[in-house]
DNA sequence: CGGAAAATTTAACACAGGTTAATGCGCCGC
DNA sequence: GCGGCGCATTAACCTGTGTTAAATTTTCCG
């Protein structure tokens, strides 16, 4: 059996194919996987469709924390062991690997070649998130939106998904708000502001098409190849 | 030769013990070990002090990403193999070793223990990770400063060094203005309000004792027992 | 095709937190 | 003991974004 991380397959030991084969899901746009607070002691692999993590205060106000893409492993445990810090839901329908700790574990062991893999997109998540972190502390409302927007565009290259600057992105714009921590009638204003200035297009809901990726990427504070190094989960 | 990790200190085999011996270092307050961009293919693991890892936007805000403590161990690859995403400064004398990404490599490859220890460590990371970004997307200025306190609470007990809620921590307002992605000013404004409120007193500089544990808790929007669980880089 | 529900857009108004600047305070070096 | 400097505090004013609500457009589904 073959199972894909980042952008290439790899291919598994007899033993851990049987193994992993009883681990396989596919599920519809909407189911939740966990919820903070719950137990939930194994890896999620996702092979096709996109994933959503997720953490809210109490009053309700909700932050997605990462979008899980294909061939993304999302590892939900805390430093307490099975107890998750974030819910997991699936914003497509989705099909992935919902691999046991132990087992995962075993599979690192085993397979060198897994092992760096799962490095590599580990890095690429941290300076990812480091990013983001950056933008929304310090950056304005512009600021955050534009990274977003390429953000995807990063990743959704990496993947095929986004031949010469425009793609598809299955969320609302509350999605978008919830990601970068503005309202949804802002991130409207914003991205209604990016259209008329001509640095993007739209068709339809949001299939978006990067029409000046320079001015995005100005307006993002970053530079155009220093994101995609840095970001994207396959080596340049 | 014995190394911290976490709470714990792990011994190394001789051949690993003769190697990593070249890599101690003890630095002054204020040294940079690495800057936005640069090449740098180490991994950091502090014995002693405190490092801060921050980036910046092109107009000179910056935002601290992280502290990292003692135990703690700092690997700033990005997806671009040696170009780090983030820079490294000591915030106080430290003392750490700079362990080349191969040799780092070998030693995960060749300890389990060290292995295993480290994953928990991660674990640790990505949750207080996602506890900041929640805060800092969808909480206002007393919620992220309260966090940020019990965070600090938090770590350092698990170090041994906040007995009953009371703790020093080598910080500026600045510090953590950038931290929590608020001005000094207005950092200062809640501080003095958490003050009068009787729930922190401080002595000297940021000497900090927390008098109201509950409602700091209740402000920042989490359980204490929760907050230690997920976040704390060593088991229970 | 038609009607309801969801998503977006626009406008008006409110306020949290930024900015600037002035003041105070403690510490260090000489 | 004195001057200087970094840090914290306080006040006055301003702005970016939230909120609410209403109008419009799109999507969904029978």
């Amino acid at each position: 059996m073959k199972i894909r991380l980042g952008a290439s397959n790899y291919s598994l030991s007899h033993a851990m194919s049987q193994t992993l084969k009883d681990s396989i899901r596919l599920l519809p746009r909407g189911t939740s996987l966990a919820h903070e607070g719950d137990q939930f002691a194994s890896v999620i692999i996702v092979q096709d469709g996109w994933l959503s993590t997720e953490k809210s205060l109490e009053n309700g106000a909700r932050q997605l924390i990462d979008f899980v893409m294909p061939g993304d492993v999302l590892d939900p445990a805390t430093a307490n062991g099975p107890t998750v810090a974030l819910s997991v839901s699936a914003i497509t329908r989705v099909s992935l690997f919902i691999v046991p700790a132990d087992l995962w574990r075993d599979l690192l062991t085993e397979n060198q070649r897994v092992r760096d893999a799962v490095e590599h997109m580990r890095a690429a998540y941290r300076a990812r998130v480091s990013e983001r972190i950056l933008r929304l502390g310090r950056g304005d409302a512009r600021t955050r939106i534009a990274f977003a927007l390429l953000e995807f565009c990063v990743r959704l290259d990496a993947l095929g998904q986004s031949p010469n600057q425009s793609f598809h992105i299955p969320l609302t714009q509350a999605h978008i708000g919830d990601f970068v921590g503005l309202s949804a009638v802002h991130v409207s204003r914003v991205i209604s502001g990016f259209k008329k200035a001509g640095i993007i297009e739209t068709d339809d809901h949001l299939d978006i098409y990067i029409t000046d990726l320079n001015a995005l990427c100005h307006i993002a504070g970053i530079q155009a190849e220093t994101l995609a190094s840095e970001i994207r989960p396959v080596g340049t």
